[in-house]
DNA sequence: TAGACGATAGCCT
DNA sequence: GGCTATCGTCTAA
């Protein structure tokens, strides 16, 4: 699995929150063991855009939305859920698209641990637990949700997203989402903005938080 | 340094 | 569909 190069995220904050539907997370943990997703759900936020937390200037914890594209930005919200953003904007310029929800794919058991504990009884088999899991929707249907089972916290800001030897990279399948397999419509859990359809999420994933 | 406010999720009816 | 836990961050004073 290749990452994706840094010019991906030069293409354009809403052309990449769409480019980003079907690609893959890897997130690779400390004991060395890897789990992949399937981005279903983005959202775009650009420097003009009242609802992005960068529009009214650099503070402290946005400074990296203001830095270079291709790096994770992390904010918290409602102070207990963390959520994962893609920098998509030349240094100086403050955008990102928020990564809203992933189908589980390889080692879905190792989110499942990651959200519930240990799971009920230990898998003998990899591939029938991972089914289990992805069935599952509570793992990764949601913004505050994929970064629990991902364990991907304040920590991870700033990761450079380029590097396949890093914690967390953004991979390249072969998964072309086509536009009529693509809805695009209203951001959620905003108040200013809230016009803007800046959402994309793929039509028929049962990842998707909300239609 | 106090007060207000979230790019949510989960539980309740 | 409604309610709210929970706390980091920003803003104004």
């Amino acid at each position: 699995m290749q990452p994706l190069a840094r010019s991906f995220y030069l293409q354009g904050t809403l052309l990449a929150a769409r480019a980003l539907l079907g690609k893959t997370l890897v997130r690779r943990f400390d004991d060395g063991r890897i789990a992949t997703g399937r981005i279903v759900e983005t959202e775009a936020y650009t420097q003009d855009d009242p609802a992005c937390h960068a529009f009214r200037g650099l503070t402290k914890s946005n400074k990296t939305m203001w830095g270079a594209p291709g790096h994770a930005y992390i904010h918290i919200n409602y102070g207990l859920h963390y959520c994962l953003n893609a920098v998509t904007a030349p240094e100086g310029v403050a955008e990102a698209v928020l990564i809203r929800a992933i189908e589980p794919q390889e080692n879905a058991r190792l989110l499942w641990r990651n959200t519930f504990g240990e799971p009920p009884e230990e898998p003998t088999d990899d591939g029938a637990f991972d089914t289990l899991a992805r069935a599952d929707r509570r793992l990764t249907s949601g913004p505050g949700k994929l970064t629990r089972a991902l364990k991907v916290d304040r920590a991870f800001d700033g990761t450079d997203l380029t590097s396949a030897a890093g914690a967390l990279f953004f991979g390249d399948g072969d998964d072309d989402v086509p536009d009529a397999a693509v809805v695009t419509t209203t951001r959620i859990g905003i108040t200013k903005g809230a016009d803007f359809p800046w959402r994309f999420y793929v039509r028929a994933s049962p990842f998707v938080s909300r239609r």
